[in-house]
DNA sequence: TCTGGAATGTCGGCTGGCCGACAGACGCCG
DNA sequence: CGGCGTCTGTCGGCCAGCCGACATTCCAGA
């Protein structure tokens, strides 16, 4: 674990930074490491600290009042996490736990803001980010509103192919992230019961194999092809138009 | 309409710029006015221009294959929108619609990069907007998760209140948005109906009234009293801790 | 090899909230 | 003043998916 990751994550902050400014940004902070297991931080606590994760992968979740588990995301190596807070500090709303043995660099919130007005190159960078973690959680929320239970655990395993994908000899692709049932129920705010219920029917469906927890999808696309055959507008108090009443 | 809006937003971009960034950012673009009803961009369209509101209301939704809206937003003015394709460019999955009539000040994407590279103080307030806005719809998406129709619908009323309320003599606050049943319907993934039952419960128990399109609360946090009333957790998959178990 | 905890498969009952339907009410416009 | 389109209130039927309750499988550790 002491040398840098070989897997370099897709929306790779750290690895796209200039070794000056990898430099400079170490300086500002310390590299810490968790157990597998441990919690990172919680909700409730300060947000007054930012994390650049150099190796391992981290959970981050909230719980709501009810014990209700919500997945937000899996943070890999090259990333950052912890930027929710960023601009006003104040209470963090999510939970971050190590997945496995993590080891990340982790910097004072006022600090981070400092060395970015001083690296334009960074601070770009984090906007990148933002942008288009932005664009993701939109996606989110969309999914969450519009699709029914199947689709939302189809979109999740296309999600995860593109994130963790790896293609395997046969054709088929690996989801590289083990992950229960009740865990994809938490990222798709559902039960772990139909979770299980739409994993099996894909299955049966020939779609997709498990193994040690780990997914592979047939690569024919054959599951994009379940996503756009139930479309059509229902009826009872009509479709509205896109254009605001005028008032 | 020609002179700046009196309004301020609450997390207000425009206003915040120094008088030398805002004259700056004024000559990478050109101020557009839309009239109300009038859709600003589209989904499909390509996301290679950002957008500063310096006169009235925007919304920004989205629309199901099966024609169902999502309401992410209301952009007030000084306010950013378009900003999620900002990184990457490629396709808008939200379409943009002015509420009333708008100005906008319009800038084509590469030129606000440039722009931002070479005035951190900009590149800042940008970080700070998107990292607020991804904290915001965070909540929603826990909101969405977790909470049943009402809460839901009585979260919205809060929000609204922070961002649009104003106080009457009367102790009360007026929501200073006119919207219709069908609108909070979008805004919180339910339907016009389940919406219309709500507002009326919280009507009859005296906690908001209705006038010319606009709710005002009672300003007691009455509200707020409802939301913390039903948390007991459920037992059936008993509830997970939160570390991730060993594997 | 045994044992216990976690993960998975499966089923039936129950229900929140969607859906369709329709009846006012409230403007707005000619 | 009359008519039309939009918005609101309300009801009953219906169903996707939650919930509880097992049984079974699969390790990891002793």
């Amino acid at each position: 674990m002491s040398t840098t990751s070989w897997y370099v994550a897709p929306s790779n902050f750290w690895g796209r930074l200039s070794d000056g400014s990898r430099a400079g940004l170490s300086a500002q902070g310390s590299v810490v490491r968790f157990r597998k297991g441990i919690p990172i931080f919680r909700a409730g606590s300060s947000g007054d600290h930012v994390y650049i994760l150099t190796e391992g992968r981290v959970k981050v979740y909230a719980l709501s009042p009810l014990g209700r588990a919500v997945i937000l995301w899996f943070c890999l190596p090259g990333e950052m996490f912890g930027l929710a807070e960023m601009a006003r500090g104040g209470e963090r709303v999510v939970y971050a736990e190590a997945c496995t043995d993590v080891e990340a660099l982790v910097i004072p919130r006022e600090r981070f803001r400092g060395f970015l007005e001083g690296d334009i190159s960074v601070a770009m960078l984090v906007v990148d980010m933002l942008s288009c973690r932005l664009r993701g959680l939109t996606d989110t929320v969309l999914n969450l509103i519009a699709d029914d239970v199947t689709t939302r655990v189809v979109k999740l395993l296309l999600r995860l192919d593109q994130r963790y994908g790896v293609p395997l000899d046969d054709g088929s692709r690996r989801l590289d992230i083990p992950l229960t049932h009740q865990e994809m129920a938490d990222m798709t705010g559902t039960t772990r019961q139909s979770v299980s219920s739409v994993i099996n029917e894909l299955k049966q469906q020939g779609l997709l194999t498990v193994s040690d927890h780990r997914i592979s999808l047939r690569d024919d696309r054959c599951l994009e092809t379940l996503l756009n055959t139930n479309a059509q507008p229902s009826s009872g108090d009509l479709a509205r138009p896109a254009t605001t009443a005028v008032r």
